[in-house]
DNA sequence: GCCAACGTTGGC
DNA sequence: GCCAACGTTGGC
């Protein structure tokens, strides 16, 4: 499988992109989601990740890089769940909001439009560009 | 701050 | 194994 492509979501005021910049890695912990689960297993090391912040800003604002493959979360105490090792890529020209990706046509099957809950969802090749291309770049 | 959507839990 | 109740997320 060549490298995929992902999007995490994060309410800045928990855990912010300038958050991760500062602590230069983190562990992507507290995911408490099947579906999440599933696509953090799928996660390899070196695969690129839109960062979004939920909440306050509604927007991808930058891109993350996952630094280390599944391993079981620590903070989760039945032993079900798994985290990741995220660090940071670099900021996006300009963020693309949640208003500007559901105006677009191309972005109309991602996923986490379709399911707003979903904190880590995968991003096809196609949507990665157009979110990009969003962004200015 | 409210509420809708939806996933998970637990009783039966 | 089903389904109602509950809790949480996240947009508005």
């Amino acid at each position: 499988m060549p490298s995929q492509t992902w999007l995490v979501k994060s309410e800045p005021s928990t855990y912010s992109y300038a958050d991760l910049e500062r602590d230069g890695k983190t562990v992507w912990d507290g995911v408490r989601n099947f579906t999440a689960r599933g696509h953090l297993k799928e996660m390899q090391v070196g695969d690129q990740v839109f960062f979004y912040h939920s909440q306050e800003g509604k927007a991808v604002v930058a891109i993350a890089e996952v630094a280390k493959e599944a391993f079981p979360d620590k903070s989760d105490e039945t032993g079900r769940f798994v985290a990741v090792e995220l660090k940071p890529v670099r900021s996006l020209k300009q963020p693309v909001t949640l208003e500007d990706m559901k105006a677009n046509p191309a972005l109309a099957e991602l996923k986490m439009i379709r399911q707003g809950r979903l904190s880590v969802s995968p991003v096809t090749a196609d949507e990665w560009k157009a979110i990009l291309r969003m962004a200015g770049e």
